[in-house]
DNA sequence: TATAGCATCGTCAACGTACACGGAAACGCA
DNA sequence: TGCGTTTCCGTGTACGTTGACGATGCTATA
């Protein structure tokens, strides 16, 4: 009386082989006749086979899948939560023999190209990052791919690589949006004006043609007047919006296209315009929170950025662990934030964000 | 010279005792004198020991968690998308030695109590249900939580119950942003109708509140003139639809409360203002689509169905393998469905849904 | 014919945990 | 003293997979 096994013990007592040559069909390793190879996995496809992860963990655990991570170490707006997504899926994961690199980047784009060659020096399999300069970025990133290294973007593309797979908003579909919105909340014939950070930068460009196709379309007559560039600068974004509303007295609406939104609502409180000219910003973080309950921010497209950090690192681990293909795009829907469900979003919820020096230390520097 | 080990052996090493007793001191079990387990976890606690995961589902492959699912069956708008998500992630969990009992039950509330019996009779450790009928399930929610059965509702609470958990958009606050957004949509001194199922239903009726809520904070002089209840019945709502139109000739908005939308938008389009009044929807499928596009819905409130049933399942396995401690209630923030984001959520990219009983059977009916 | 080399396949020991079993010592009771 | 019970702890095996190592039979070459 033999004993009921399961997995690949199985397959080796119908194909009567030692697993050892179930492995190698399995794997495409060589050393098995082709012959013996196709019939293996014939009847591993009638069983039904699928490994089990957790003995192949155990067996493999020191010298399992590694991912490297390559993120903007800023600690407040949007990549701490998209640190908290991949840290927090790299936790479940750890304990399926995963292994993490981490090699955060003091801003975007910044000594990204020093950190990726470290990832790719040390031995990881896949890689996460957000591609600040695709120039620079791009060779590497086509490197890695030829040597087998599964490259992921996320948050921001490198277009033109080879990278395996982008997930992030689209940024023409987030001005879109906006542009609806804001078509929708404004009668027919309004005027409104954009505040954009770097019209240079392709992601605040898409964002601007997102929001200019949209907004005639669903406001009959609606005009943009004007294209403000802020450049990311506080004092630029308060006195370009302050001005602005100084010149066009009848003013309907203001698009803000970056992050750095805060300056636009002192603006529009300074001129006493706040709940009057309808704002649409960008992204979500705590000290927002007040502007939204007294009106001053009608709405803002939130980019679900714990959410694109989760994605991609699911879908890294996913490939490399049980050999998934990887769409080459992962859109993710902006989500609609107004005051009712402010308060759902993790910004709000868990603010004052506390991502700091400390919270790397067991995660990030543990490699130093 | 002695191997260098980790985990459960480390401890055992360290404390000169077999890797047995470290068992029992780390599980409570019985069979071990006091002294030796405070002196055991305090050096797993020094060494910050966490089990091995991996190695734990191998090991307990034959008898691990078992998480019971009772979700309705229905193959269109919204329970298809649950399931989906259910399976995606129990897929996952599965190779973690992580066993699911599928009792999908025909309709919401309909023999949920037979298929939680059996559920229990099984022997689950956990179990995720749509609490169709609230009071028939709550003494057997209660009786399954003292037989230490963690049960997360999902979509639809069982609130007097003492289940652990429960996933879902807020009813609330889905009529509440659906309220925000009408009155941001239309003028001051609107008037609007609410079209809902059954005023009885808990869920409707909160929604319901929810709007009236909201709607005249964000439109001054507002007015909800009607609120029909359709029973969801297709016939009904057309008609009780289209003779209020006739009614009420300067009609500004409608709020459709429940996935019954598209008698409303025959009706609209039969008396010739589809995009004259402004609609908002609840949740999503295929054939709203051409709705959106010709402008006859202006938004609609979307439950994340997938993402629900998604969390739900990990909530539970997270919690039966790692002790996690189960948040009692997971509120989604609803999305904001419009024509620009229609084309990224999952009814529209993957319809027609082919989610039916040959899906199942790989899945659900493999048990009968 | 002997031997080396290659292709093909089997065997076995890990990986870390859970659990059943057995053994030793201490204790109680007749 | 003999025997059973209880308390405490060690040992061994299983879980499914991987990879190092060894075994077998075949072919080519001297």
């Amino acid at each position: 009386m033999k004993k009921e096994r399961g997995g690949i013990h199985q397959i080796a007592e119908l194909a009567n082989v030692s697993i050892g040559t179930v492995d190698r069909a399995l794997h495409g390793r060589n050393g098995i006749r082709e012959s013996t190879r196709r019939r293996i996995l014939e009847i591993a496809r009638q069983i039904g086979y699928t490994p089990n992860l957790a003995a192949r963990a155990l067996s493999t655990s020191k010298t399992g899948a590694r991912i490297g991570v390559c993120i903007p170490r800023e600690i407040r707006f949007f990549y701490d939560q998209l640190w908290s997504g991949v840290l927090d899926e790299a936790r479940r994961l750890a304990q399926l023999g995963v292994q993490f690199e981490y090699r955060p980047v003091p801003a975007l784009g910044e000594d990204d190209t020093k950190a990726l060659k470290e990832l790719l020096k040390a031995g990881v399999n896949g890689v996460i990052v957000t591609a600040g300069n695709p120039k620079g970025l791009s060779p590497l990133i086509d490197e890695a791919e030829e040597n087998g290294v599964r490259v992921v973007c996320v948050s921001t593309d490198a277009p033109e690589s080879r990278r395996s797979s982008i997930v992030c908003v689209d940024p023409w579909l987030n001005g879109h949006i906006a542009g609806e919105l804001m078509g929708k909340f404004l009668p027919p014939n309004s005027k409104v004006a954009v505040v954009a950070g770097m019209l240079t930068a392709l992601d605040h460009r898409k964002k601007t043609d997102g929001f200019s196709d949209a907004f005639p379309r669903h406001c009959s007559g609606g005009e943009i007047i004007s294209i403000l560039e802020a450049h990311e600068d506080e004092d630029e974004s308060f006195q370009k919006t302050f001005d602005l509303l100084g010149r066009v007295p009848r003013l309907d609406g203001i698009y803000v296209n970056t992050v750095n939104c805060l300056p636009v609502c002192r603006a529009l409180g300074a001129r006493g315009l706040a709940g009057k000219v309808k704002l649409i910003t960008t992204d979500l973080f705590a000290e927002m929170a007040p502007y939204f309950e007294r009106g001053t921010i009608s709405a803002s497209i939130y980019q679900q950025p714990y959410r694109q950090g989760q994605i991609a690192v699911r879908l890294v681990a996913d490939h490399l662990t049980s050999q998934t293909s990887l769409p080459p795009t992962v859109h993710l829907s902006p989500g609609v934030v107004m005051s009712s469900n402010l308060r759902l979003f993790r910004e709000i919820r868990f603010s004052p964000v506390t991502l700091n020096d400390a919270a790397f230390r067991g995660h990030v520097l543990s490699h130093e």
